[in-house]
RNA sequence: GCGCCCGUAGCUCAGUUGGAUAGAGCGUCGGACUUCGAAUCCGAAAGUCGCAGGUUCAAGUCCUGCCGGGCGUACCA
């Protein structure tokens, strides 16, 4: 039997069958209970309570819980049964446990539990994330996008289904031509070559450039006769009266000039400001192909690209195809005529065409094409799904979007539900909260973001000093020992730091639940201590500078009966443990998108192995007893494959050395 | 007003779908380096799980109502 089980996940189920067995031998049903880990490994290895039996047996659970362990025999797999109180707790062969983990680990290294889902349950699944508007570099937020997005992409991939990862850029709309027109009245030419300035920095600066002209020319007609009336008028209107109210109740909300000067800058923006006027005119002239504006655009987006291809180079982030807005725009139009024949959608007086929402359940009604026949964000990525489902096949779809968009995709799939009935439930909404500073949101019009490219920097360069400070330390100690020092390589230095501050930052970002708001001080920083990718990264060199201490590898063949024998401690079964719930913690993070639940499993076996390696019972290399050696370095190796696996799906590089 | 999300240790956050004694990191306090790498390890203090009801053998977890915070509620994206 224990010659037959090579898979941790085999465990389970194996006991589970001898659990059923037993229990409806009793009369009872297996079908109210899970399987579920005792608090104590002392106390058994799998455990379930008996109190929905109670009823049925009509027998107190703690008596129900003696007879059954009772009865469930002790075999090649099971060890021993015992009873807790209302607890049966099933006791596993040790051995069998070590070999199976330990030897799974070994045999599927860098992959080590991979492939999970079943042949017939592997989807085609396309993954939509990053889309970042060209008229900003990327900050904090969009690298919370990009690793989520990025390391769900792999871990779909990992357990078995075929994920095809998208990005879609907005590359046209209104504040595309802010940055543009900024760029034309003030710009004098400059480009990134000329200025050494990144290009999507660059353009950003143009965008926060017009959002300051823009607020000047604002606060000047402010105090025009104009603006007078304008407020006149509000103040009768219920959002005026309301604002006047609540600031004579209360003097310390904002008085009704500061209300109206806020809610009124759109208004302004529309119907008043020359800069807006300037800023639609190109909008209107992009939309007409017309050929200054359009080379001005193309020139932009490729610097604004060029950026972002490099952003995205050095966060590891890749995609299979890039969509451009400007491309798929149109896409809608279509989708909509066709549904507007087949009754799906409606057309109202105006011309605008709508879908009532009390189709889904919602009320009221969306626009999909307006009154003058363009289209709205919807209408776009209806089109843009229907081309894709076409293209692709696709039989599952994510997008990867923070979580103010949440109301978009649920009338968005409701759409599609009525659209496509047999993708109902195939669409997915990776919903993630947003990133806020601790003065509150960041805003990249007013310039307090972190941004993404200066984070990188920042943290490498926090890495490159501590290396540089280990470097002297060891090089003194070397010299009071009058051993031999080789120092690094600058470029050495360059690439450890640029490993281990990037570990940092993406551990520190997918440690967070996707459905948590991050509030992220920058004055605190990401931590190279504690539980951080950089603790993983050194608990890993450590293990790999056991195998130069020793002067050997290991590998599966060296598992033999009796050297999986000498793994018995408590310390090297604690291990083994958080092997076996590795497993666990990456399938479970691949169906719900949920890569907390790697990076916590990645430092519990970190951890774990810590504590071993610094207990002075536990000396590994040069331990007196060569088989002792020979079994722990297995455990070490199962270990850094673990580690290695789950910080590859967490897109974090491993070093051999740090 | 309505809808969605969130209130857990001083701080930042977990808590696998209702199960055994609510956990981790940081911070605080106290220990461990004549090299298997101290970016480490060991120990301690610290929680009325926002409040009040309810369902259940069992509630941080499910239901209802409040309080407090975030985000939505466009012919924006």
């Amino acid at each position: 039997m224990a010659e037959q089980l090579w898979l941790i996940s085999d465990i389970r189920p194996q006991v589970m069958l001898r659990v059923q067995r037993t229990l409806e031998a009793m009369g009872l049903s297996a079908d109210s209970i899970t399987l579920g880990v005792p608090p104590d490994p002392a106390m058994g290895d799998i455990g379930f309570p008996c109190f929905p039996f109670a009823k049925t047996a009509r027998k107190a659970p703690p008596l129900i819980a003696q007879e059954v362990a009772a009865r469930i025999p002790a075999d090649e797999l099971v060890s021993k049964v015992t009873s807790d109180g209302p607890y049966v707790n099933i006791h596993i062969h040790v051995a069998v446990r070590v070999r199976v983990a330990v030897g799974q680990a070994l045999r599927q290294s860098n992959r080590f539990g991979a492939g999970s889902v079943a042949l017939r349950d592997r989807k085609t699944w396309m993954v939509e994330y990053s889309a970042p508007n060209t008229n900003k570099p990327q900050h904090l937020g969009h690298i919370r996008n990009n690793l989520l997005g990025s390391s769900f992409t792999r871990l779909l991939d990992f357990v078995g289904h075929k994920v095809i990862p998208v990005n879609l850029i907005n590359d046209r709309g209104i504040h595309i031509c802010k940055s543009m027109l900024a760029y034309q009245r003030f710009g004098n030419g400059i480009t990134p070559q000329s200025s050494g300035i990144k290009g999507d920095h660059l353009v950003g600066e143009f965008y926060v450039l017009f959002e300051k002209k823009f607020s000047e020319e604002y606060a000047e007609w402010l105090k025009t006769p104009a603006a007078t009336a304008e407020f006149d008028r509000w103040l009768t209107t219920r959002a005026g009266i309301a604002a006047a109210k609540s600031h004579a109740a209360n003097p310390a909300e904002p008085t009704a000039e500061q209300v109206f000067s806020k809610e009124y800058k759109q208004d302004y923006f529309n119907d008043y400001s020359e800069l807006g006027m300037a800023a639609r005119d190109m909008l209107r002239a992009w939309e007409a192909g017309d050929a200054e504006v359009v080379a001005l655009w193309r020139m932009m987006n490729q610097w604004v690209f060029a950026g972002f291809d490099a952003t995205y180079a050095r966060l590891g982030v890749r995609f299979d195809r890039v969509y451009y807005e400007s491309d798929t725009w149109v896409l809608g139009k279509k989708v909509v005529e066709d549904a507007l024949k087949e009754g799906v959608f409606e057309r109202l007086d105006d011309g605008a065409v709508v879908f009532d929402l009390q189709r889904i359940g919602k009320t009221g009604k969306k626009v999909l094409l307006r009154r003058d026949g363009t289209t709205v964000y919807m209408t776009q990525d209806l089109g843009t799904f229907m081309a894709r489902l076409d293209e692709y096949g696709l039989e599952r779809m994510t997008y990867v979007v923070a979580d103010e968009q949440a109301y978009h995709f649920e009338v968005l799939f409701g759409i599609l539900g009525e659209l496509r009935p047999e993708m109902k439930g195939a669409c997915h909404h990776l919903s993630y909260g947003m990133v806020h500073l601790p003065e509150g949101k960041m805003k990249s019009r007013e310039g307090t973001v972190v941004d993404a490219d200066d984070l990188m920097d920042t943290m490498a360069e926090l890495a490159r000093e501590e290396i540089v400070r280990r470097e002297d330390e060891s090089r003194q100690r070397a010299e009071a020992h009058g051993d031999l020092f080789e120092p690094l390589s600058q470029a050495e230095i360059a690439r450890r730091a640029e490993i281990i501050g990037l570990a940092a930052i993406k551990y520190y970002v997918l440690n967070f639940t996707p459905q948590t708001t991050v509030t992220f001080d920058p004055k605190r920083s990401i931590d190279f201590l504690g539980q951080t990718g950089p603790y993983c990264l050194y608990s890993y060199a450590r293990v790999q500078s056991l195998f130069r201490k020793a002067g050997r590898t290991v590998d599966v063949n060296d598992l033999d009966e009796t050297t999986a024998a000498l793994l018995s401690s408590p310390l090297e079964l604690a291990v083994v443990r958080e092997l076996e719930a590795f497993l666990d913690a990456v399938n479970y993070a691949g169906a719900t998108a949920d890569t907390s639940k790697v990076t916590e499993q990645v430092y519990r076996i970190a951890k774990t192995f810590s504590t071993l390696y610094n207990d002075k019972e536990h000396q590994i290399v040069g331990n007196a007893d060569r088989h002792v050696e020979t079994a722990r370095l297995l455990l070490a190796k199962a270990v850094a494959n673990a580690v290695k696996t789950g910080l590859s799906l967490l897109g974090i590089e491993t070093l051999e050395q740090m």
